[in-house]
DNA sequence: GTCTATAACCGGATAGAC
DNA sequence: GTCTATCCGGTTATAGAC
């Protein structure tokens, strides 16, 4: 039975890097499940047994990425309690595990804004990756030497999980050499929310920061 | 020469007034070019000469809807130079008008994060009718009693451009009765917007202003 | 339970005759 | 401009082998 088992895994393994290599080689559209049964030497029957659908694997796709992403991450902060410089790696660690993907990870995006699609980060099928990636940014702010309270420190890690979104977003029309502009938009915008959050306490933002939570909860209670 | 035209225009106007029926009633997916043949008494072939395809009877609806906001708009503005005022009339007056079309909507609304498609309003297509919603905005702010200068008047009606694409937004995803939550939303972030804006003349402001404007600029530039 | 082979369905899109 | 026939690829169905 197990070694049963390891028999399926494999060829569920076979088909899932066939595919991902043609994705990123040929294009999403372009790679036809019947290609990918002929290249990984499956019928197409049998691909369709171990993936749902064509999305289905690249689902796997993104588990695999939030988990390597974690290793990493727990790795890089043991080297220091700086949670800018921890938020920075997490940004840093994404992109360049991405760069080898970005064909394929382009026509992705496509579907990032419908919270139904099951591909799209905001989807009830991304659920799990989605909360494992914020609860990263969660443990890697509590445990850092930044002390926030309140609601801040509530609702923080979601937003820079947003944050994080959008910078991979933009990456991915991002045709500058070296990803340059990229870069720059990482180092301004962290700039600017570590001066925000520095900020945030200032009795005069609070007539600001309110409202802005208010609205965010109106925002996430649909 | 001009009958022949107008008989063209009419079996284009039957397929797009059918289709749009079908859109809201059956649904976007659910409704195929064959029942929009069928049900509008034309070929399929036909149907795919006046239109290139599925989508683009979508966008001539996208054209049809900015026109009509125009119109109002600008009869509203009439009555009053508040811009405030203005720019709730503007979004109130959309969400009236979409309402109707809220499932098709809904369906569309999953291609908005995809620069590259068709239907995105941030698209190469969908240009000439963004440009005119960001028109819209402008003119209702230069010809209100609101007086900015520098940056922030030229950026802001792209800035509430976005702001009114996320209302509507999330207003198709918004299940509350009477659409009471976009209500409560559009109520909360205008009165916040324009806080925004009395204080972003403040010194201590610039801080802030400064660097958002830059990262603004950064992303507009890909 | 894992897999093959093959045919068929469905709907968007196209070709080409009239 | 309009029509019919056809392609194409995701997906499903079936029947059977190990």
């Amino acid at each position: 039975m197990d070694l049963e088992k390891k028999k399926s895994e494999q060829t569920r393994d076979r088909i899932y890097s066939v595919a991902v290599r043609l994705f990123q080689t040929e294009g999403y559209d372009e790679t036809t499940m019947r290609q990918i049964a002929a290249e990984s030497k499956t019928a197409l029957g049998s691909t369709y047994y171990h993936f749902k659908n064509k999305e289905e694997i690249v689902l796997m796709f993104y588990k695999q990425s939030q988990k390597d992403a974690k290793t990493q991450c727990n790795k890089f902060n043991e080297s220091t309690t700086d949670f800018k410089l921890r938020l920075k790696n997490i940004l840093l660690y994404r992109l360049e595990s991405f760069s080898k993907y970005k064909k394929f990870l382009s026509v992705l995006a496509r579907n990032a804004g419908d919270p139904n699609h099951l591909l799209s980060p905001f989807s009830r099928e991304t659920k799990e990756i989605r909360e494992e990636a914020i609860g990263m940014i969660r443990d890697s702010l509590a445990t850092s030497k930044l002390k926030l309270k309140g609601e801040l420190l509530t609702l923080l890690p979601e937003l820079l999980w947003l944050y994080q979104m959008s910078i991979v977003y933009f990456w991915i029309s991002d045709n500058s050499k070296g990803s340059e502009k990229t870069k720059l938009l990482i180092s301004e915008s962290l700039d600017l929310i570590f001066k925000l959050i520095k900020i945030s306490s200032f009795p005069f933002f609070r007539n600001i920061l309110g409202p802005m939570f208010r609205i965010y909860r109106v925002v996430k209670s649909i």
